[in-house]
DNA sequence: ACCAGACACTTGATCCTTCAACCGTTGGCG
DNA sequence: CGCCAACGGTTGAAGGATCAAGTGTCTGGT
């Protein structure tokens, strides 16, 4: 019945739950301890900084940083709470709600960037070839995409397939 | 000053977080709907299933799964209460305890696996070639093992360095 | 014009994880 | 022997993520 992971993938497997098990405490930990935020904290605050006025909404970002609007959105409030970012009623449509990164916002992001992208060197890039650095973008890229697919598979119809 | 990354890193970076933060929620979401598991929960059971007696002591499990033994503490405190596992206190040395599979965890584990394994293998190995699974594990494993480093880095010596 | 359903979000409860503090045990060293 | 630092593990509180349910808005069909 079952196809099971033969040996290579196993190996392949564990390792790779390794790296999420490890990586994303690694990465909050270093954000945490220095500038009091976590990873995805940051990465809202980056994926604003590189749009438009700075500026997205909320079912944007959401897409750009591989969140549920519901994480998103008790995130962004608690940032807003301390002035990083600020919400806004869209002028084009009334039901979508747009965030802006402040002054504040942009501050913390430069003070923080150095030390999280040395992080980032140092735990994953440090010793890569450029080879390593391609396959690691095409075989990190083909399994969100399959994600991203079975998603839409599930949510799309239900009625299907029986 | 700060060593940025260049495009093809960014890249790869992007995606890789990408993983992170959508492939372990996939995998938890299939469990906890299928079995009432988390994704953690099902690799303490599988370590525990390949080990002598199905028996390891707490660091070792925390050592296999990668966790914290906190981390690790609270949930077998939960899979105990669930009569998955039992905790039993070690005859060699007074500061361990020895974590087991019960039969009720055995029947349990032996139910999730088809179901895990194939989620894994749709959203991880579908599409990839031999060469990708190869790299995979070599990049994760080089990850991994570069963040082991870090930590006794950090956490051998403090004092040194200055 | 109307209504059903989808969309864009928000909220509160619940659960999971982390952090700091703690306890008893053990190994090493004077 | 007696001390102390490190080890192995547990606990409770605090913070983060998820889930289910809810609000208000927009759209498409009739």
């Amino acid at each position: 019945m079952t196809r099971w992971l033969d040996d290579d993938e196993q190996r392949a497997w564990l390792r790779l739950a390794g790296v999420m098990l490890k990586l994303s405490p690694a990465l909050d930990s270093q954000l945490q301890r220095d500038h009091d935020l976590t990873h995805f904290d940051y990465l809202c605050l980056a994926m604003l900084s590189e749009s438009d006025d700075r500026t997205l909404a909320m079912s944007d970002l959401a897409a750009r940083t591989n969140a549920s609007l519901s994480r998103l959105s008790h995130v962004v409030s608690k940032l807003e709470r301390r002035g990083c970012v600020h919400r806004t009623p869209s002028p084009r449509s009334r039901r979508v709600t747009l965030v802006g990164l402040t002054d504040e916002g942009w501050r913390l992001l430069v003070a923080a960037a150095p030390g999280h992208v040395e992080t980032v060197r140092s735990l994953v890039f440090e010793g890569l070839t450029r080879e390593d650095v391609a396959a690691l973008e095409r075989v990190a890229g083909h399994i969100v995409d399959r994600i991203e697919e079975s998603r839409l598979r599930t949510t799309g119809r239900d009625s299907l397939s029986g």
